[in-house]
DNA sequence: CAGAACTTTTATCGTCTGATAAAATTCTTG
DNA sequence: CAAGAATTTTATCAGACGATAAAAGTTCTG
């Protein structure tokens, strides 16, 4: 009688396009600003199937910032079979690199970690708070012994994801292209150069 | 006949309840994301009081934005006077302590650079150029000669700002206060360690 | 204190938003 | 190839948006 049949290969794909589009969008725009009808757009569909392939625009934020992070992960992933400051200024390349890539992580980082909200609370617990403190402890083990965790975090990050995650300002600002190659290799030198050069005198 | 009258003095005051209610508006969600209606009830005052104060949406943006840059502008101005390694040191100390006095102003920028458009070119133009050429010439006479100009600037301001910007991130993060005296003074420390410290080897 | 100028308040406009329901289509499978 | 499930399309909802017009209220000035 009841013919099986499972999720079609064709939902797949428009998830995908739906998930890529909303990346886009929501890093351009914020969550808010965002509008269902332009993700739905970029990704080449109707607006009525982001409620169809997700519950809601929340939803597919999640599953947007989950994909991102994902990839992160595993680019960051071949730095955690090294230690010391090995480890620390592979991660520091990997991290730069990608910022680069996928500036839309960054973007959406800054349009929510700017006000309180059931969002951030999420990202917090789900992606940053782990993160926070394996990158850390890489600080403070390595050449930072007497400075605020919490400082150093947000200063490497900070100093990491501005130049990609603001590019179109520079681009406007210079007229160069700050996700060029060139310019990613003479960032990563100067955050390592940075990251790993112990403060000159120690506390008193 | 025509009995004068300028402008009257409660005129003023609705004027910068407006402004600084905008401000808050505009850095917690963005300029799109942030309604007029909000901005009204937080200042107190009626929604069609904004078109009567200011042409439009984007004017009280603008207007409130020219507001916070003359503040920095004010706060800076003291380190003008020095040169040399004193004058950035002074200069970062005061920027610093700037964003975490006033947080609304990096979170407006990080809203603003993700993406291409009028008011990010205004930004620019009016904020932000002459700012990087002042700063940049500072990094690059003072300890990092060898160093691109836009990766300097972008690396530095990221670094500076965005533990004041993200602090409801941080807050969440570490259940601290990112704008303590405390942590701002240890985040002063660490920029000048940094950007005064030479990169250890010149270029081949 | 009267009248004109300034400011605030109320009511409302057309447009866009996220979401839903139902019809139409496409795909899968027996 | 036919039946049924999965997906897409079309049409539409109630609510929020920025802005405007007109009425009401307030302040200043002669």
């Amino acid at each position: 009688m009841s013919t099986a049949s499972r999720p079609q290969p064709r939902s797949e794909v428009t998830r995908g396009h739906l998930l890529d589009a909303a990346l886009a969008e929501f890093a351009a725009s914020g969550f808010e600003a965002a509008s269902t009808r332009a993700i739905a757009a970029r990704a080449g569909v109707h607006q009525p199937q982001i409620n169809y392939h997700f519950a809601s625009k929340d939803e597919l934020w999640r599953a947007a910032v989950d994909h991102l992070f994902a990839r992160l992960d595993a680019t960051l992933a071949p730095a955690e079979l090294l230690s010391g400051r090995e480890r620390l200024e592979r991660t520091i390349r990997l991290f730069v690199r990608f910022a680069a890539d996928h500036p839309e992580l960054n973007r959406i980082m800054m349009h929510e970690a700017t006000s309180a909200s059931e969002r951030l609370d999420w990202l917090v617990d789900h992606h940053v708070r782990e993160r926070f403190h394996t990158m850390a402890s890489m600080f403070v083990t390595t050449a930072h012994a007497d400075v605020d965790p919490l400082v150093l975090y947000y200063t490497f990050v900070g100093a990491a994801s501005l130049l990609s995650a603001n590019a179109p300002e520079g681009r406007r600002l210079t007229g160069r292209e700050p996700t060029a190659a060139t310019v990613v290799d003479a960032h990563a030198n100067l955050l390592i150069a940075m990251m790993l050069t112990p403060p000159p005198g120690d506390l008193p």
